[in-house]
DNA sequence: CTGAAAGCGCTTACAG
DNA sequence: CTGAAAGCGCTTACAG
């Protein structure tokens, strides 16, 4: 144990601790310290194996340089991805990360946000749950620095990354009616969240503008119950509506769980039945059908909420921006991207 | 901003902070500070929304009550897992989780200790990588709590959770012969690291008792030319050896990769070929073939290093148990456990 | 019994 | 110019 102070160094060199701070912390200026003394005591902290205390550090300049960052769901690659990218952009910058969960709940957020308030957090990255814009407002009025990033509320007047949902969607079902299909349904998230609204309201629009929207087409699921609910859906479409040809997946935990269910029930992809998906699932890579779907740039997002983030930590200035970001329409013959 | 301080509180109801430390951290043993006053400032705290600043806390009590996790890699679904259920244990017991990356060098896990240290976390709980032992070794010179999971080093005195490599492996092996293989493979990565040794030592002793046993049959394969490496090794050895009947895969990247060669080679699994597989991919769930994998008790092994590791945070005793939890041979067919 | 004061490890404004 | 001292927000040992 036994860690070693400022305090240390300085008993050891023979000078205050406020030159130890100086001179580590290079803010020695014109030289007050002295070549050589500045030299000793560098040469005292390395020999010492000092690391300076944060905690110290973080409450007496007011800042942690500590990110919190809120994620739905950490075991959803997704999700896990774009945490690997929020980190490694933070330690560029001089930021640690405290990684939360929230598992869609809006009180485990409400949660998470005080557990890293008294972290001390200088701001947050946050994908937030349904009816979690309260507990956002709040970080805003107290002037939290805050970006939102994958999903966001288009009422609040807070920083968000994320992607054009709407032409993303859109041009999916433009591509599958160009390959010629007509009924299309579509598997989406129960959510009042707007980026999958956006879904929603991508696939409705051009089906409508083709006049082939059925509301009986779209099939909503709850969060909670995919797993029985997600096949239920599938049947359905495939049983009540005439000749479905193909089906558009909001999430890859859709995508995932329907396509099982659609090769369970011997269907062929894409012969008998086309399918287009949000994001990529891996599972993607074991079929011998290739199946398109839209990929996000989860990189670039992570990169970005963090630059956003930074800027207005420090700034101080309030400064509400809406990046969106385009999607690109993949398949898994362009698969070496991925890995 | 203007957060809510002890000294707020104090101002407001005419205590002294040490009257509000008392009550809201509940050591007013004996009613020192009386009935009504107490409650007083429990409601003060709670109407001016104060939140405790846990720098100022950890600096004084010595503890932060946060857990640095340094992960090989966190978009790796089985670390990310790992990530998942570690939190939620160690939020359980009053902890925050700083989670850091390697990516599987040693370099930045010395990196990422230091990074941790500064910030004062109580413990760490360790994935390490190759050659790592030495700033492992460093940890408990320093008397720091460490855990190391899912990997470890035999010569260390480090307590560690894993499971039993080499019986899962022997399990697997002598699951395959008794399923009529002779010539069965291995792919294995290609690493000092003890879990993996077992893994190809379970793989080698079954097939040395059975007489079966022929160096060229085990493929390493070396971390970062996965991609490349991995569908050359079953190239290998689909072309050099007689008949290969199955391959044993030693992690859940290389099965990926290395089915998806098969599958792209017209074999099917597992008329033409029969593989195991250590941990599952979420890929497996969209081959009809059903592939069998031994499975982790992820959950438990994320609980078991969190409760190790505050048991030897709080007793400051030095203590070194070493975990082995038993896996299981799983099969798609029952895969609702997973979900 | 209880209030005032010290001190955790830092940084920086300020007196000399 | 530079050294000594204050103070960030807490907790707790200690004087009265």
């Amino acid at each position: 144990m036994a860690r070693v102070s400022i305090k240390d160094i300085a008993r050891e060199v023979g000078v205050s601790t406020a030159a130890v701070s100086l001179v580590l912390n290079g803010k020695d200026e014109n030289g007050r310290i002295g070549k050589e003394m500045s030299e000793k005591i560098r040469q005292k902290a390395k020999e010492m194996h000092y690391e300076p205390n944060n905690l110290a550090r973080g409450l007496r300049i007011g800042r942690s340089n500590t990110i919190g960052l809120i994620l739905a769901d950490i075991s959803n690659l997704f999700f896990a991805n774009l945490a690997f990218h929020i980190q490694e952009q933070a330690e560029k910058q001089g930021y640690s990360v405290i990684i939360t969960n929230t598992n869609e709940s809006d009180l485990k957020m409400e949660k998470m946000i005080n557990v890293l308030n008294s972290r001390q957090v200088d701001g947050f990255i946050i994908v937030p749950t349904e009816h979690g814009d309260r507990y956002i407002a709040d970080l805003l009025k107290r002037r939290m620095p805050v970006v939102l990033i994958d999903r966001f509320f288009p009422h609040l007047r807070a920083s968000s990354v994320a992607v054009d949902n709407y032409n993303a969607a859109r041009k999916a079902i433009e591509k599958m009616i160009r390959q010629g299909c007509r009924n299309i349904g579509m598997l989406v998230y129960q959510t009042e969240l707007q980026h999958m609204q956006d879904r929603k309201r991508g696939y409705i629009d051009v089906m409508k503008e083709h006049h082939m929207f059925n509301p009986a087409l779209v099939k909503e699921i709850g969060y909670s119950f995919l797993t029985n609910d997600v096949p239920i859906a599938i049947e359905h479409l495939l049983l009540k509506e005439n000749r479905m040809e193909g089906i558009f997946f909001a999430t890859n935990t859709l995508s995932m769980i329907g396509i099982k269910q659609l090769m369970n029930m011997g269907l062929r992809i894409p012969e008998d039945m086309k399918v287009i998906c949000f994001d990529k699932s891996d599972a993607f890579d074991f079929t011998e059908a290739s199946i398109p779907y839209i990929q996000q740039p989860v990189p670039e997002m992570g990169k970005v909420a963090v630059e956003l983030l930074v800027e207005q930590i420090k700034q101080k200035q309030e400064s509400c921006q809406f990046i969106e970001l385009q999607t690109r329409m993949m398949n898994i013959a362009e698969k070496s991207i991925i890995f």
